[in-house]
DNA sequence: CTTTTGATGCCCT
DNA sequence: GGGCATCAAAAGA
């Protein structure tokens, strides 16, 4: 069966998710960046355990956990099924298909602020309160894994005041997409130099 | 390029 | 009531 093996802590899935396509709705792109959170994580929505908001975190590995952050923006995650209260925060797209539907729901921007952040790359995808706890790996989403491995490099998180020092966010090396640069020479171990 | 700040809803204690 | 896994606009360099 290909797919994402979403049975891996969120440290390994949140990497191997660099590179691979997600679209809802048929729009949507390929993931450049990534960050992992888990239930020992003082910065994770799961670390008080499970509460109203947080339920999809602690239900089925594969479904969408999102959540308003600030009172303005959606934020996207795909729970794991390694232990409970694992996600993977989706933070940029680099956007390959619907584009022009994605410039219609932003307003007509630069092609890469279109998915670059967690609330634009929801409110490009459309994603919001109904889609929190669905299924990622069925329709009207679809996840592919990268066609290959690609160059991940690693930093701290972005927009977080506890944990933050854990290297934890994953970049595609060298993509345009980013919400945010990585520190320059952050690299993973078998990333090219 | 950088820093600063306002907008804004909901969850938890 | 406090705090937040954010964004865009404005202002200075």
């Amino acid at each position: 069966m290909p797919g994402i093996d979403i049975e891996q802590p969120p440290e390994l899935l949140a990497q191997n998710l660099i590179g691979a396509t997600l679209t809802f709705g048929g729009v949507g792109g390929v993931v450049v960046e990534t960050e992992a959170y888990d239930i020992e994580d003082p910065a994770s929505h799961a670390f008080i355990g499970p509460t109203a908001r947080n339920a999809v975190m602690f239900g089925p590995p594969g479904h969408a956990y999102v959540y308003l952050a600030y009172g303005l923006h959606w934020c996207l995650n795909l729970v794991c099924g390694a232990r409970p209260g694992g996600a993977v925060l989706f933070r940029a797209l680099e956007p390959t298909l619907g584009l022009e539907i994605m410039r219609e729901r932003r307003g007509l921007e630069d092609v890469r602020r279109l998915g670059a952040g967690p609330g634009r790359l929801c409110q490009a995808l459309a994603i919001g309160r109904a889609e929190n706890g669905l299924s990622m790996l069925e329709a009207p989403f679809h996840l592919e894994p990268a066609p290959a491995p690609a160059p991940v490099i690693e930093g701290p998180r972005i927009g977080i005041t506890k944990a933050a020092e854990r290297p934890w966010r994953f970049g595609l090396a060298g993509s345009r997409f980013l919400s945010h640069p990585f520190p320059t020479g952050a690299t993973l171990p078998d990333a090219p130099g």
